[in-house]
RNA sequence: GCUCCGGUGGUGUAGUUGGUUAACAUACCCGCCUGUCACGUGGGAGAUCGCGGGUUCAAGUCCCGUCCGGAGCGCCA
């Protein structure tokens, strides 16, 4: 007879009657004349009792932890005195009747039973968890951050398909297209030479879906992108892509944060408040130095150009940007380092600082603090007052890596889910490197027409329709309404320094179906791995993926990247160097 | 490519100012134990301290190099 039910799922309901269990000995205790096997599935653990003299003693004697075994016997309810309330089936037992060993297992690298019982697991090396992914999978923390991840994929669906959404694959063995990040390649045996790239986004497919008519996609796409790895951040990874025809930027925030809210009730079963605050992007950066700021806690900066102009202070005097940080404590000397070498990694020249301390300005800049600073910023008797000046963007910046430190170091971030938009970005950014214009999120973004005059004559100034979903600090979400008409396509690779016998050679397809009546159309793609992560309380993404690469983009488990055959590499035509 | 942190029995840690036999917990093996639930209890095995070199009478400990891992910077439309 096969197993009846999940160990996990026995409860009081069940006693009196006959189950037959299937699962892993997550803990056995043995205590001379009777033994008590934990038997683990899925859903939990439950207690097995073997009494001396039953048939199943002999094996139960034998068995060790993490064998797999078959369990028949009757569920019965503990006394009332042995309950345990630290997991779900403490209140019952089962009188084994018969114990089958289906599997034997050798010592296990390390212990993964404690979560299963409702106690913390032993800190394990992420380096030896990954090399032993299978042991670490059986963890219960691994088993409930994998189910949250199937639970927000099955609500994602539900969710767009009641919205009239239909998914649809795209390929991955793709076109190269100089966007972005670098290409994951794969050589072409058909054609050697010839290459084709994984996918960094389904941006294109999706657009040309929207022209062919599908008018709302999505699809939970697995994307590509050959960078450095971070605790966010993998070289294959997840996205939740969707794009719908006929809508404004209104349109895609509304049913995105609806999605966001229903997601998280599904998951968490929290309510999140609708709608989620905006900022512009103006306003992120000059308030909290980020475009995706934390609004778990406030800090927000002050801007003080105008105090200093002209003044006696010369660092100041001329910067473009100046802004200031009350904090709301007497920072150590020791600390105003530390954060200055934050503000410092940032670009920033330095930190300036000054205290406010037995009714007098102390300190660091002091006796450069004009008299007019109070009328914006009121130092109070023990805060202290940061300073960064410079370049805009890298003023802010900086002072932004700043906040995020003290936000950490004085505890002041706020336990939740805190959503926000971040919209108007500007089309273009500065490329100093190549002195050039370049893209802020992709070519293919349309600019805000309000703006369209500018973009000649002060590229800078355009706004364009792009809009990043913020979720406690991080990027969640990031999308933008495209352009769908050719001749402003063609405007924008033009802007961009794509000539139009290279726009014409890589982005044809585009162009072209772009002149047989494109909608309007625009949408987002989700960091899911990122939105799992953060819904699980986790640091890193890796915690959230089955089987992750480690920060020098191994995989551990098989050994990938690996060496191939000669063979292999002679058939598609390539010869490694030494 | 760069900065910082780490590497000691299977696992997680301790190891003082350089000083004798590298400690503890847990896991593992064996014995005892009939109501435990991280059972208890007695015993046992298990580490050339990531690797190489140097300083020293003496190195887990100090120095240099290197490998491996993590956090971050650069990079990531």
């Amino acid at each position: 007879m096969r197993r009846t039910t999940y160990c996990g799922k026995v409860s009081e309901e069940n006693i009196g009657q006959r189950v037959v269990l299937e699962g892993w000995v997550n803990r056995r205790r043995d205590l001379g004349g009777l033994i008590f096997i934990d038997l683990r599935d899925r859903e939990g653990i439950l207690q097995v009792v073997i009494n001396p003299g039953s048939v199943p003693f002999a094996e139960a004697d034998r068995v060790r932890s993490e064998w797999v075994v078959r369990v028949e016997g009757t569920v019965r309810a503990r006394p009332a005195e042995q309950a345990n309330s630290r997991i779900a089936t403490g209140k019952v037992e089962v009188v084994a009747e018969a114990l089958q060993t289906l599997s034997e297992a050798r010592t296990l690298p390390f212990q993964i039973d404690a979560g299963w019982r409702g106690e913390d697991d032993q800190n394990v090396s992420e380096d030896v968890r990954l090399r032993q992914r299978v042991v670490d999978l059986r963890r219960k923390r691994l088993h409930q951050n994998l189910r949250l991840r199937h639970k927000f994929i099955t609500a994602i669906y539900r969710f767009l398909d009641s919205e009239g959404f239909i998914s649809v694959e795209t390929p991955f063995l793709t076109r190269s297209t100089p966007e972005g990040a670098r290409d994951f390649l794969v050589p072409s045996r058909l054609e050697p030479g010839s290459f084709y790239a994984l996918p960094q986004s389904p941006q294109l497919f999706k657009q040309m879906l929207m022209v062919a008519g599908y008018d709302r996609y999505f699809q939970i796409a697995r994307c590509f992108r050959d960078e450095d790895l971070r605790a966010d951040r993998q070289p294959d990874f997840t996205q939740l892509d969707l794009e719908m025809s006929f809508v404004t930027q209104e349109d895609v925030l509304d049913l995105n944060e609806r999605l966001a809210a229903y997601v998280v009730k599904e998951t968490l079963g929290l309510e999140i408040p609708l709608p989620f605050p905006r900022l512009t992007y103006a306003q992120a950066m000059n308030r909290f130095g980020s475009d995706k700021p934390d609004l778990r806690f406030g800090l927000e900066f002050t801007d003080v150009t105008e105090v200093f102009k002209g003044g006696e202070f010369r660092a100041f005097a001329s910067a473009q940007a100046v802004k200031a940080l009350l904090v709301p404590a007497n920072l150590p000397r020791k600390e105003i380092d530390a954060l200055e070498a934050v503000a410092k990694s940032k670009g920033a020249a330095g930190l300036a600082w000054v205290k406010r301390e037995n009714g007098a300005l102390t300190g660091g800049i002091a006796k450069f603090i004009p008299p007019s600073l109070h009328q914006h910023l009121e130092i109070a008797e023990g805060q202290t007052a940061l300073f960064v000046a410079g370049p805009w963007r890298r003023s802010v910046e900086s002072l932004g890596a700043v906040r995020l430190e003290l936000g950490k170091r004085l505890n002041l971030i706020e336990s939740g889910y805190n959503f926000a938009w971040v919209i108007d970005f500007p089309l273009l950014d500065w490329d100093e490197d190549n002195q050039r214009w370049t893209y802020m999120h992709h070519p293919f973004t349309s600019p805000n027409l309000d703006d369209l005059e500018h973009l000649q004559s002060d590229p800078g100034r355009v706004r364009a329709y792009a809009y990043d979903l913020v979720l406690n600090g991080s990027e969640a979400g990031g999308g933008s309404i495209r352009i769908h008409r050719r001749d402003l396509q063609e405007r924008m690779f033009a802007q961009l320094g794509i000539g139009a016998e290279e726009a014409q050679e890589k982005f044809g397809f585009l162009l072209e179906a772009l002149s047989y009546g494109a909608p309007p159309h625009g949408g987002i793609a989700w960091g899911l791995d990122r939105w799992v992560a953060n819904l699980a309380g986790e640091e890193s993404i890796r915690e959230v993926i089955a089987f992750p690469k480690n920060k020098e983009g191994k995989e551990t488990l098989t050994g990938a990247p690996s060496t191939v055959d000669s063979d292999q590499l002679a058939m598609l035509g390539i010869a490694v160097k030494e």
